[in-house]
Parts: C-alpha cells; structure tokens; sequence
DNA sequence: AAATTAGTACGAAAAATATCGTACATCATT
DNA sequence: AATGATGTACGATATTTTTCGTACTAATTT
C-alpha cells in the first residue's frame, strides 16, 4: 500500500461519482457531471486517463467500452483529505474544526444526539486516550 | 463587503501568520515561514503583492519598509474554507465530517468534554433547530 | 463494403499557482 | 558623495491542473 497523491478538486469530483455508482464507463460519469455543471466528453475521459497514470482508478478494457473503477477507498481518502484541511486550515487542531462546524453551520437536533451516542461510545472505549 | 475569492495554498499560508502576528514586514512573514520550509523572500514578497492586488491583504505604505496585514477575517475566511470543504469531500454533510473527525482523528477527553458542552448549548437554546 | 456511430488516444493549449532572478530605489555609513 | 545594505517592483519561468480538439479505431447499420 504506497501512498498515492491526493486527488485534486476535479479528481475528488470523479471519484465521488465512482464512489456511488461503482464501476462504469467515461459516458456514464460524463453524464452525471454534466448534470452539475457545463463539461465537455473528453475532458472526463482525459481525467480518467490521467487518474490511471497516478492509479487514482483502475480500468477494466476486456470490453470495447472500458470501465473504470476507484482505486482508492472513500474511507481512507477522505480521511487523508480532511487531514491536510485541518492542518492548512486550523493549524493541526481537529478540535477546532468541530467546534467551527457546530458553531455555525451546526446540525440537527437527531445529529447532535448521534454525535453525542458516539462521543459517549470514545470515553467508554478508551477514558484517557490522547491521540491529540 | 463583496466576496472575495478564497486564498490558495501558499495565500493562507501567509494569512495565518498574519492572523497570528498582526501588521508586519515581508521580512518577518518570509522569517516565519522560512523556519518550516524553504523558500525565497522574494516569493513571499510577490505573494503579498499579489494577494494585495486581491484584496486579501491591506499595505501600509507610509514608512518606507511596507507593512502588511489581513484584509480578510480570520474567522470568516475559515468558515468559507470549511463550507467548501464540506460541499467538495462530504457533499455538504458537516454531520459526515464530524463522525469522521470524531472516530479517527478524535479528540482528547477534555476536548470531548468542551464538545460535549457545546452541544449543549445549541440544545438549549434551540431544541428544534434545523439549520441542515 | 461503405457510411455512420461511438469509443479511446494523444497532443496541446489555457488557466491557475508558485517561485525566483534581476533591476531599481532608498536609506545609512563612511 | 560614494558604498553597502535593505527594500520593493517587475518580468519571467516552472509547475500543476483543467480543458478540449483532432485523429484514430472498432462496431453497427445500410
């Protein structure tokens, strides 16, 4: 398990819609972007090309149409993502982060309450962990 | 007040450190930042000019070493980051990204407790909120 | 088989960022 | 006034990311 680069913004767009539809082909993903936003064909299918290069995806060609697939997990990505975020932007501190989060765009009543069951379910596991 | 365009990389950067030290030289920002990495003062330099022609810098140009300082709130600036951020890797859900924050990087108990408190606070004062 | 359609490959340009070298200006010191 | 030190301005280059046009290839239809 080498570490790959961080996708960039355009690349995170494509691994979302592959993400939540799995494998498919250039026009499928294509297709769904297009929804959100003006987007030529090609411009996809260079994405992806490139994205294999940095094995950001893999791509299966058995058939006349390839189909592409992520190669890195949802997880494991957005974790590493959310990482750098909290270290460009509050410096290192996650505990920051939270509190912006809950402070202004905040989260419903039922939200807070998971949050709350999981905050529990930490200081059972573990009452002195000090991973920060 | 119009919106700005969120600063790169490298701009937030230099906003942190003026965030942190206030109106300062090119001379300290570059000394500041040269302690993490390497790079040339006239980078910094051309950055804060830069940033100045985008407004997210103000210049005090009264002595003849120039002064620069933050023309955007730190507090504001984060919150736009964030919210890009949530919309880009979480597809809007700051809830997602709590959970995540919360079960890996997670927090040390005090801080759990300071979250806690928090939500709290935003049960109290608004038990039916439903800002998402 | 010729023509049309639907794909992929590739090169290249556009755009956005990041970095630095060199020239010029101003001040302080001799 | 000459010299050296300290700054700023500006142009240029490098890098990374994003986008697309054109050519080529394989399948499908006529």
């Amino acid at each position: 398990m080498i570490n790959l680069p961080n996708p960039t913004e355009a690349e995170l767009e494509i691994l979302q819609t592959l993400w939540q539809i799995g494998p498919c082909s250039v026009k499928q993903v294509h297709g769904l972007l297009q929804e959100k936003r003006e987007v030529g064909y090609t411009t996809i299918l260079k994405q992806l090309q490139i994205m294999l290069e940095k094995k950001l995806v893999q791509r299966d060609e058995s058939a006349r149409i390839h189909l592409y697939q992520a190669a890195i997990s949802e997880q494991n990505t957005k974790e590493k993502l959310l990482q750098k975020f909290v270290i460009n932007t509050f410096q290192g501190s996650s505990h920051q982060l939270v509190m912006q989060v809950l402070g202004n765009a905040a989260a419903s009543a039922s939200e807070l309450e998971e949050i709350k069951k999981l905050i529990s379910q930490l200081e059972d596991q573990d009452p002195t962990h000090q991973i920060i």
